[in-house]
DNA sequence: TTGAAAGCGCTAACAG
DNA sequence: CTGTTAGCGCTTTCAA
């Protein structure tokens, strides 16, 4: 049995023996149509299944698509804001679509790029490149929330963790245990900016060891397992080790525990510190330090943002939520260190 | 300044002296168009900085986005097989649009909806509920592929772990320990039908139990950190703890992990196994035995399969990807157990 | 309240 | 090789 093609607008008109200007009134929901007029058209909806196209519909202006894009799925902090916006956009009677990119600033731009072209009619960015420019012009045609990027800007929205507190944060708690010896694991590249969360933490760490008159030590490796394996290897083959080490995200913090405990360093040797909370930070046989910034809060408040635009709000708005520290079992008074 | 509007098509033709035909010749890499034009178009098109809008190209018939359906992102193995998806997608020329539902029937229905309307390409879905109806009638206007089902169907795709065969190699690795009192974690709902993962190593553990003489105990709790949680919680109320558990997905066997270490079972009086091989398995201070399904074999599988039915081809296609039991410490010889 | 008709931006015959 | 033109399916004036 061969399928007939889809139904569309003039079907529905005919088969109701109406316009279609009325079928796509009722559709709409719009003023202006009968009580009859309405029954007659939706039961020929109903009959032939129809459904509006998106493209017809996007070509005469309106979508009700928003577009999210995030540099990688598989962190698990990013899901969890993807995972909070879900619902909220949904129950505005919008549809998300998550667009997945690299981490390279190419990627991110073309992606963006092909957001605009789907006409959505919202756009989400989490933890993005640096695309200043791009972001200007993009949001002066499509409202446009960046997360987890730092500064103000004119003609777009902002919400991100203080990643500044946040580090000074982790720095006086591993103070006040008594280290003083006190890495930092990090890595920038040419395309980060001053604004990325990368940036700012590493900002933080620099700024909270000059007040307590540390050494700054940079371990550059990326925040990723692999990274945290690296940095956890760079560190093995130093003299000393340091007694505390800020890996900088949860994510890189695993990598750097596992290689340290696999060499035979004793728990509590070196106190670990993360950042985001992420669920299996908080599991008894990890107990990782870390600092929670409240991803849940953030998916919601760029959701809210984006549908205050799209009501119409025009000021730009920056809303910077405050980490809190969350001490666990991977830090701990510092030992002195045997040779 | 006042951004002047999205350049078209003919705004370009203009620019150039051209018809618009022509330039969506160009724009097409079509056959037909002399050298002098290529190059007096590629200039306007970039003096315009145009790039054609989707949903006009849509109207007119294609698209080069590919639509994929996931039931939670905040699943570590999920985010594996979208992962990688991503680059094999976009070497391919296409753009892939990630749309999120929960785990209810209804929202994914609406939501596979809602990508045929969007006219994309081809589908994936990855574990989606039965909608059996509903996946014929799309794969037969557009590619589809299911993962994480099981079944042979005659209209679309299906690429899925062996998890009969998975079960069997934790049971056996189980019984091999000693273990006779095995529980399994899992929970099946209403809308759950005998192609899910969910049915399919229920299945297994419950035949395996009986060939080696077992009695089945199953303990109703979902696959997440939650469920693990109050599966935990669940057993400790028991007069006796069974020796070992088959926690059925990764994410359960960290909750339940967790719920007995907090309640003060020594490590190695109950054995733990979990499904999925995601990256915490793997941690020193987690090292769960589990299978390993190759997530990101799926996920590449499923996009060389899109791409030959995109290509052409009409026959459906099912794959079994072989799982393999990844034995740690999680699992060791069963301890006679201290009333 | 209803319908006729123009047109969104692009592609694809078809004619020249 | 190049241009003219008729739509794709829908929304939206504008008249009736």
């Amino acid at each position: 049995m061969q399928r007939s093609r889809r139904a569309t607008i003039r079907d529905v008109a005919a088969h109701a023996g109406v316009s279609t200007a009325a079928v796509s009134k009722v559709i709409r929901n719009a003023y202006g149509v009968s009580d009859a007029m309405r029954e007659r058209v939706e039961a020929a909806v109903e009959a032939l299944d129809f459904r509006p196209l998106a493209s017809a519909r996007a070509l005469r202006g309106s979508t009700a698509t928003i577009g999210v894009m995030v540099n990688d799925v598989t962190n698990p902090y990013l899901a969890l804001i993807l995972d909070a916006m879900r619902v909220p956009l949904a129950a505005a009677g919008f549809t998300m679509f998550i667009s997945a990119t690299g981490l390279d600033r190419a990627s991110q731009e073309r992606t963006l790029g092909l957001l605009v072209d789907q006409q959505v009619a919202g756009i989400i960015l989490i933890a993005p490149r640096d695309m200043h420019a791009q972001f200007e012009r993009v949001s002066r045609e499509i409202p446009l929330v960046v997360i987890a990027r730092h500064g103000e800007y004119e003609t777009f929205d902002v919400v991100a963790g203080d990643d500044r507190l946040g580090a000074s944060l982790v720095m006086d708690h591993l103070v006040r245990l008594g280290h003083r010896e006190i890495a930092f694991v990090g890595q920038i590249d040419a395309e980060m900016d001053a604004g990325t969360p990368h940036a700012v933490r590493r900002g933080g760490y620099l700024a909270a060891a000059k007040r307590h008159g540390l050494a700054a030590d940079i371990v550059e490796a990326e925040w990723s397992n692999a990274g945290g394996r690296a940095a956890g290897e760079q560190l093995l083959r130093r003299e000393t080790l340091p007694t505390a080490v800020f890996a900088g995200a949860d994510i890189a913090a695993f990598g750097l525990l596992d290689v340290l405990q696999r060499a035979g360093v004793p728990a509590g040797q070196v106190s670990v510190v993360g950042y985001d909370d992420t669920p299996v930070a908080a599991l008894e046989a990890i107990s990782l330090t870390t600092v929670d910034q409240a991803g849940a809060e953030v998916g919601a408040v760029a959701v809210q943002l984006l549908l205050e635009r799209l009501e119409g709000r025009t000021e730009a708005v920056t809303r910077i939520l405050e980490p809190t520290l969350v001490p666990r079992r991977s830090t701990s008074r510092r030992v002195s260190v045997v040779e």
